[in-house]
DNA sequence: CTTCCTGCAAAGAGTTTGCATCAAA
DNA sequence: TTTGATGCAAACTCTTTGCAGGAAG
């Protein structure tokens, strides 16, 4: 597939590596905060720089969020995503009823399509017993 | 349905009307810009603060774009777009197929559902259009 | 009159850009 | 050695907040 252009750092390589091995997808933040662990000196703007190349690339889908947070994951997992709108964790979700909606979408309205995002948001049960907890 | 709360000002009246009228997803920029044909001094804080005043008082939604930007439309019109990356302009998708899959999730996933989010992006044929223009 | 609302200015958050330095190749 | 990548700081965009003056009730 798709390797990442240009020269090889080792920067680079950790941002990627971060990326491949999360389960959800991850805020440039975020995976700052992980690769931090390893060098003492990196910016976020290495991060923010490496992550829209490899998005460039299609090696990586951006995508934002309902809170207006740019998130990236590998493009080769094509996955939607549920939100917690307190703790702001995410679970998958499997269903993806897209690919023929697209179609018929795109037939009905002449535009090419070249991508979709879908997004469900609530409070997940770890934060809803906690409320509960808190009332009683 | 739920009317705005609290004094009655021009500016309130205003911008719910240019939000009752639109036929898509505003964003407080281009609620302003409307707005400001009537007012000489209005303020750009006044409309982020008066829509997200309304949409706390369920009025309106407000919903993040994938190109990072709040927009927002009447709470009672629950609506799909599908976005041109290039020209930005929005058409409505008729189809929403999630109240189902909603409920199969929540029983799966155990959270409280409160929303949901879905957009195409691509490219409209009047883009496209203009592409094979500039080339051919 | 009282309180909420407005407008202005300034602060915040997330992201992007300019530039000198550094290190892959 | 050459050129792309990094780190730092500053700029930028969208949005939110603090505050004094103004108008709705």
């Amino acid at each position: 597939m798709a390797q990442a252009k240009g020269r090889q750092t080792p920067q680079k390589k950790c941002i990627l590596q971060i990326i491949q091995q999360s389960s959800m997808p991850l805020t440039a933040e975020q995976v700052f905060e992980q690769a931090r662990t390893g060098f003492q000196s990196l910016a976020l703007t290495t991060v923010y720089r490496n992550l829209e190349a490899f998005a460039a690339d299609g090696i990586v889908r951006a995508s934002v969020y309902d809170d207006g947070i740019k998130r990236y994951e590998l493009a080769a997992r094509h996955r939607h995503y549920m939100t917690c709108v307190e703790c702001k964790k995410s679970v998958e979700i499997p269903e993806c009823p897209f690919e023929e909606l697209k179609d018929k979408l795109a037939a009905e309205t002449g535009f090419s399509i070249s991508g979709h995002s879908m997004e469900f948001f609530g409070t997940c049960p770890e934060c809803r017993r906690r409320h509960e907890e808190q009332k009683g």
